[in-house]
RNA sequence: GCCGAUGUAGCUCAGCGGUAGAGCACUUCCUUGGUAAGGAAGAGGUCAUGGGUUCAAGUCCCAUCAUUGGCUCCA
């Protein structure tokens, strides 16, 4: 007999051999019917394994992450099975569950495919669905496992294979088709109940941009159908929140063949936005000591050769301006920071001025790839709320952290509450795309560390997504489509001061370098808009929406009441407008609530003889009727908040 | 940059070999209307661009540009 630990601590004997379909059997049939893998001592195992010694286990359903990633996993075999069905000789990368849904990376060699190939394969996939089939596992010999897709021809799995272990490798099968996998499975194929294939794209065999391209087919699969139906209609919402669809139909930003590609036009409405964040961002950086500063557009070629930039990125940028003087070169610059070095430099630095904080709304040109711009997330022309703060190294922590409160300052004020604090270090292996040295990096990195983890901030540590000069603090944060971007970054640098040969005078009246902190709460206007239109469905807070309220006169005759209405409102802290369009009211109300506009103030007969308006809030509907002034007072209470 | 898809009126889209369409927006006129679309008329398009096939090309083929879903990249 074994002892079976659950996860609400109480102990059962079972069997030596026992399965967890057998122990979720003997807690309630219902139970059995939903387990789709089982926890077991901490490693996810097939619910038919058979249990040999004492051991904690936790049943895993559709309810779990685990259940659902291990009904996804299960979901790309079975696709997996149908292509195999459909195009023979179909070879096979990848197919791993992902946050949503499964992939699977293959080679179809000459055949052409696109999505309107997904309904066959669907289809497909519930055919063998229906067919119960179950996932066997079977542990097998490297020597085994090779002969096994050598004979198949399967290149990309021989592949895998090669730095695979020997003892530590299964094959499962369900139906006709088997792959190489380490599992878990769900029992059988008759789980998945409603398939979608979601999209087509090119994926490199091991993200390697150098080898081969396969087809990634991207799906999602349910136990129910009405959970698909469900799914379906949440990718419709959160469509809704596009920011390329808001911005447009906001009339926020736009972007034109003419000016180029990637090169964003701020429209009258998006600008207003962008100015509000701008100032409020001022304010902040204003009380926490930063002093603003601003540089040109260019550089001369010769900063980025001092700052590696040009080393690093020179090629693959816009290039190089000419002038008429015989071998003279300018860049667009790329960043700021050069330039913040060059002003740190302008005079003799003693301990006692530090740290130094330049800020400024730097717009800078990266020539991003063509396949990668999109919307105002990634432009190619862009402002970051750039500002380098230089610091003693005593002072780097403590600066640090200042930085971390306003960055949560901004983010709270915006209502971001789900973000992930991302710490990015270097490549464990390849150390080479890194400049500066080991020791550097050390401090740099533990700095970070340390700060996030006396700040409790949420945080996940990643390898490899250092900038080439140093650690960086991302601050993360999801669009609607559950896409990932980077919004806010800190990051600390000890090489460019290095580069520029940045000095101050410390006490002991000797020279000393500097630690420079890069760092942007949105990290690009652009982006920042882009997420915080998608954040709030385009209904912006009140202080920063561009258009506050809207005048609504009932007919022509309340017009001139109307006008002196909206003159005794506007003021720089609030704006409003006024419908003067020969409309009734129902459609200016309308017009106005599809506008987004926070509130209208609705005139007519009644309003013009009591000396009211009647407020109608966005989206609620009537608030009832108030003196002009006290709706102005109401207003900026509410700015002010 | 790579793989797939898309490009028709300001916007959203239909048309897929035989003389360019709808809804909304826009202009003019009628209407002066009380909390999410009043009525009528009008104007608006070398069907992304350049080649090709055809008696005939938004419609089929090729290339280019742009957009888009991914991949790679992201100072």
């Amino acid at each position: 007999m074994i002892n079976i630990t659950l996860p609400d601590g109480s102990v059962k004997q079972f069997e030596k051999g026992t399965t967890s379909f057998q122990i979720a059997q003997s807690i309630s049939e219902g139970l059995a019917r939903n387990v789709l893998a089982a926890e077991v001592n901490g490693q996810i195992w097939d619910s038919s394994r058979p249990i040999e010694t004492d051991a904690s286990i936790r049943l895993l359903t559709w309810n779990d992450t685990e259940g659902k990633a291990t009904f996804w996993h299960s979901s790309a075999h079975l696709m997996a099975e149908a292509l195999e069905a459909l195009y023979p000789g179909t070879k096979f990368g990848i197919g791993p569950a992902i946050e949503t849904g499964f992939y699977y990376d293959v080679d179809f060699g000459d055949r052409e495919f696109s999505s309107d190939d997904f309904k066959q394969i669907e289809d497909k996939m519930l055919e063998l669905a229906r067919k119960k089939s179950e996932f066997l596992r079977k542990p097998v010999s490297k020597q085994d496992a090779q002969t096994y897709f050598t004979d198949k021809g399967d290149e990309y799995k021989l592949d895998l294979i090669k730095d695979l272990a020997d003892g530590s490798i299964t094959l499962y099968s369900q139906g006709d088709f088997t792959d190489l996998c380490r599992g878990p499975h769900i029992p059988n194929t008759g789980f998945i109940k409603a398939v979608k294939l979601t999209n087509v794209a090119g994926a490199y065999w091991r993200g390697d941009e150098s080898r081969k391209q396969l087809t990634r087919i991207y799906g999602v699969t349910f136990p129910k159908q009405s959970e698909l139906a469900d799914y379906l209609k949440m990718i419709e919402e959160a469509k809704k929140r596009d920011h390329r669809k808001l911005g447009k139909e906001l009339e926020l930003f736009a972007f034109s063949e003419r000016v180029g590609m990637g090169l964003p036009l701020w429209l009258p409405k998006g600008a207003a936005l962008r100015e509000r964040l701008v100032n409020f961002l001022q304010r902040a950086q204003m009380k926490s000591g930063y002093e603003p500063v601003i540089t040109p557009h260019i550089g001369h070629k010769n900063l980025y050769i001092t700052s590696g930039h040009y080393e690093k990125y020179g090629a693959d940028s816009f290039q190089p301006i000419k002038t008429p003087q015989e071998g003279e070169e300018f860049l667009l610059k790329p960043m700021n920071c050069p330039h913040h070095c060059e002003i740190y430099r302008t005079k003799p630095r003693s301990y006692k001025d530090l740290p130094l904080r330049f800020a400024e709304f730097g717009t800078v040109y990266r020539y991003e790839q063509s396949g990668e711009l999109h919307g105002l997330t990634r432009v190619r022309g862009f402002t970051q709320d750039d500002a380098h703060l230089f610091c003693r190294p005593d002072q780097v922590k403590d600066e640090f952290k200042k930085v971390v409160d306003l960055v949560l300052y901004v983010f709270g004020a915006l209502g971001f509450e789900n973000f992930t604090a991302q710490v990015s270090l270097r490549d464990k292996e390849n150390r080479a795309k890194y400049i500066g040295s080991e020791e550097n990096w050390e401090l740099a990195e533990t700095a970070i560390i340390e700060a996030a983890a006396e700040k409790n901030l949420p945080t996940v540590v990643e390898y490899g997504e250092a900038a080439f000069y140093g650690p960086k603090l991302d601050f993360m944060v999801k669009d609607a489509l559950g896409r990932k971007w980077q919004l806010g970054t800190i990051q600390v640098d000890y090489n460019l001061p290095e580069r520029f040969e940045l000095e101050y005078t410390g006490s002991d009246n000797a020279k000393h370098r500097p630690v420079m902190i890069h760092r942007a709460p949105f990290g690009s206007l652009e982006r920042f808009v882009a997420v915080l239109i998608e954040h709030c469905a385009g209904n912006f807070p009140l202080w920063l929406t561009p258009e506050q309220f809207i005048v609504l006169p009932i007919s022509e005759k309340y017009e001139d009441y109307a006008k002196k209405v909206l003159e005794s409102l506007n003021n720089s802290d609030i704006r409003g407008l006024i419908d003067l369009r020969d409309e009734k009211i129902g459609r200016k109300i309308r017009d106005a609530e599809v506008k987004k506009i926070p509130y209208m103030l609705i005139i007519g007969e009644k309003e013009m003889a009591e000396g009211v308006v009647s407020l109608r809030k966005h989206g609620e509907g009537d608030l009832g009727s108030m003196k002009a002034e006290e709706f102005k007072n109401k207003l900026i209470t509410e700015i002010t908040v």
